[in-house]
This record gives C-alpha cells, sequence and structure tokens, in this order.
DNA sequence: CTCTATATTTACCGAACGGTCAGTAAATAT
DNA sequence: ATATTTACTGACCGTTCGGTAAATATAGAG
C-alpha cells in the first residue's frame, strides 16, 4: 500500500475534520476510532500518535472550533456604533453565523451536554464585547434601563441557538410551513425583541 | 446470593429509571448495558429479555418520559382564561417545569441532537394548545397580532429551554452573581417579552 | 399437586473497542 | 556520512461491547 505522505500537520487537519464532523453528528461515545481513521483516509494508530487518546482528540476537536468561533463573534461584536440599528445588525449577524454552520451547533450542544469548563470560559470571552455594548446601549438611552444586559444578551443568544439547535423538529410543523422559515423567525423575534408583545396602550397590569 | 422477586413490572420500572438517568448523563452511545444492570441492581440479560435490544430501551425510556411530559404540559397550557396574566402564569409554570427537572432537559435535548422524529410529534401535540391560546389573545387584542403565535410560542420555549440547557455554563459568569439566578432572569425575559427592550418614545427608525 | 409460561440467572459468543508496540522510512541535525 | 528524531504502518493486546442460549426457579392456572 502507498504510504501516505509525511506531512504532519494535513494529517491532523485531516483527522480533526473527520472527527469533528462524527462527533458532532454522533456524539463521542457513539463515534469509534476506527471510524475517524476510515473517514480521515489514515489510520487508527496515527490518530493516537497525534492526539494522545480519544479523548484528547475530542478536546482538540472542540478547542480549535470554540477558539475560531469566539475570534469570529469577538470581531463581530465590536463593529459598529452604539445604535439601535447597529444592534439589530449584530443579532442578524449572530443569526447568520449559526445559520451557515450547523456542525457548530450540535458541537455547541454537546459540549454544553457535557458540562465542559473549557467551553464556558470561551462562553464569556466570546459574548462580553456583547453585553458591553448592550450596557453602552442602555446608558445612551437607546434600551430600557431596568433589566441587566447580561439577560438581554442571553435571551437573544437562547431563542437563536435554541432555534437552530431544535429546527429540525418544528421545521415539520404544519403551523410554520413556509419557504422562508428561518427568515421568517428572526424578523419576528427582533420585532418581539424591541417592542414587546403586547398591545401598546392596552388595558392590563404590567406584569 | 438471594434472587430477585418475581415481579416484571418492578423489574421493567428500575431498568428505566436507571437508563433515563444514565442516558440522560452520558448519552447513548457512552452508557452500556452493563452500567444500566449495575445501577437498576438486575441483569444485563434482563434488560435485553424486557426491552428487546438496547436501541429499543432508548426508545423506551424516551417514550415513557415524554409521554408525561406531553400529558402535563396539555393540561397546564389549557387551563384558565385568556388574559395577560394568564398567560404570564403559564409562561412561569412552564419555567419551573424545566427547572424541576434537569433530567427532562437532558433527555430533550439529546432527542433532538438525534432529530428523533417521533420527538417532533410529541412536540407539537404538545405546543399546539399554548399556540391557540395566544392565537386567541391576539383576536382579544392583548397581544400584537403581527407576528405568528407559532413565533411567540418558540421565542418563549426556545429562551427557556435553551436557559436550562446551558445554565451549568453561564451560571459561572461573573455578570451574573446573584442567589436568585433563575428568578431573575425569568422576571427580565417576562418583562421583556411583553414590553419590549426599546424605550418607549425614543428616537430611532422601528427596527 | 402438576403443568406451563416466563422471570431470572449463569455461561458464553464473536466483534469491536481503545490503546500499545516494535519496526520502517523520511527528514533533519551533526 | 552518520546519528537522531519523528511521521507513519500494521500486527497485536486485553477488555468491554451488545446480544444469545440454555439452565433454573417461581407464580398462577388447571
Amino acid at each position: 500500500m502507498a504510504r501516505r505522505p509525511r506531512d504532519a500537520e494535513a494529517t491532523r487537519l485531516q483527522i480533526l475534520d473527520a472527527a469533528e464532523a462524527l462527533f458532532a453528528e454522533h456524539g463521542f461515545g457513539s463515534t469509534s476510532l476506527a471510524a475517524i481513521a476510515r473517514q480521515s483516509d489514515t489510520h487508527k494508530s496515527l490518530i493516537l500518535h497525534h492526539f494522545g487518546s480519544k479523548e484528547d482528540l475530542w478536546q482538540a476537536v472542540k478547542e480549535r472550533r470554540f477558539d475560531s468561533f469566539t475570534r469570529e463573534q469577538k470581531d463581530m461584536f465590536q463593529r459598529g456604533r452604539v445604535t439601535l440599528d447597529e444592534i439589530v445588525q449584530t443579532t442578524r449577524a449572530y443569526f447568520r453565523l449559526l445559520q451557515g454552520d450547523p456542525v457548530l451547533v450540535q458541537l455547541l450542544t454537546r459540549a454544553e451536554l457535557e458540562k465542559d469548563i473549557g467551553c464556558s470560559q470561551y462562553d464569556e470571552v466570546r459574548l462580553s464585547a456583547f453585553v458591553e455594548r448592550l450596557r453602552q446601549a442602555q446608558q445612551a438611552g437607546i434600551l430600557r434601563p431596568d433589566i441587566p444586559p447580561a439577560h438581554l444578551l442571553l435571551i437573544i443568544v437562547n431563542v437563536i441557538t435554541q432555534w437552530f439547535e431544535a429546527r429540525a423538529i418544528f421545521s415539520t410543523w404544519s403551523e410554520l410551513e413556509s419557504e422562508r422559515l428561518d427568515d421568517d423567525f428572526l424578523d419576528s423575534f427582533i420585532k418581539l425583541f424591541f417592542q414587546g408583545a403586547r398591545v401598546p396602550g392596552q388595558a392590563g397590569a404590567a406584569p
């Protein structure tokens, strides 16, 4: 059998790519080293040579992805001035980011389920810039000041994250038939987030 | 060694309970029949005798839990009149339900990750009653009519679900230090959902 | 009391698991 | 030219995997 070209970096990448796809799709426990070797067109021993153990490989997969995710998001969250419109645009950008990267969503979910502590540090780093901008928007009188900015952030992030986590499930609902499934929901959420669900001036005690 | 009492139903229950806990905590692939036998104080062969296969056991675990979850929720969503306050109460009740049942949240998440189609049918059944009440609230002029009721529902459910899915992660944030972590967030969300994030009468084009 | 159905137990299976290891070959340093 | 390092290979290890078959015990029906 023809030998692999001797290129450690390329091999590591092939393995990481294959492992990421399989771990995201089937989960850690349901993914075997043999399957990763097959998909990456390498060898089981090569995986262990480069990454030490299956557990360490999983860690490496998460780190690579969350690193780049964190970087992208810090950039995204720091762009623009502090105006209502810019905040809407940032929300849209976050939506687009997850929309275009289903594997990332799966990986995030699996990391959450494992209560991966390292993951929580990433989260604080990547989101703190947005929290800060929301706080500034409150000080500028653009957003209501009586909700902690971290809560505002979490409402945005939670709605969007859960939308893509569970999309496969409610995309079959008859209620939601639409060719703009994602976009319609995003528009609804933005409308609601900034303007609220109540009919203005309507009777009824403020909840 | 003392023999088990010959009680099929009790044995099935013991196995289901143990399997539910382990599957929720570690996932399907990372849970072995041996571990389930150990935790349920039965035998591996008993599991296969009563449930056929590991896959079938996982299915049985999900069905049992989602069945009762669906029933509870249909009740919850049909109670009360159609008023703003009742809708707030229902939202709070849903929050309390997930708050009191971390295993359920984990199980739901894992079912989502597997794109379990059966799970989506449960979802449509359990949530349709709430969608209907939201629609009535719109017709009664209580909620704004220009957002599809299914979207309103999904915003509520997504925020709450994701809050408990990822709680372990952002509960460590310095931003959120609080002894009423859950309750504070719920209050913020309800405020925002019904009143919006914008300062009323503020300049800036509606998004 | 006996028979029967089946819950429970033990023993066992082949396959697949994660991981080790000795050996080969290519690049790099000396 | 030679020594050292290291990417790579394939054979191999002990364990655990999900699942099967047969033996055993027991509750309930006749």
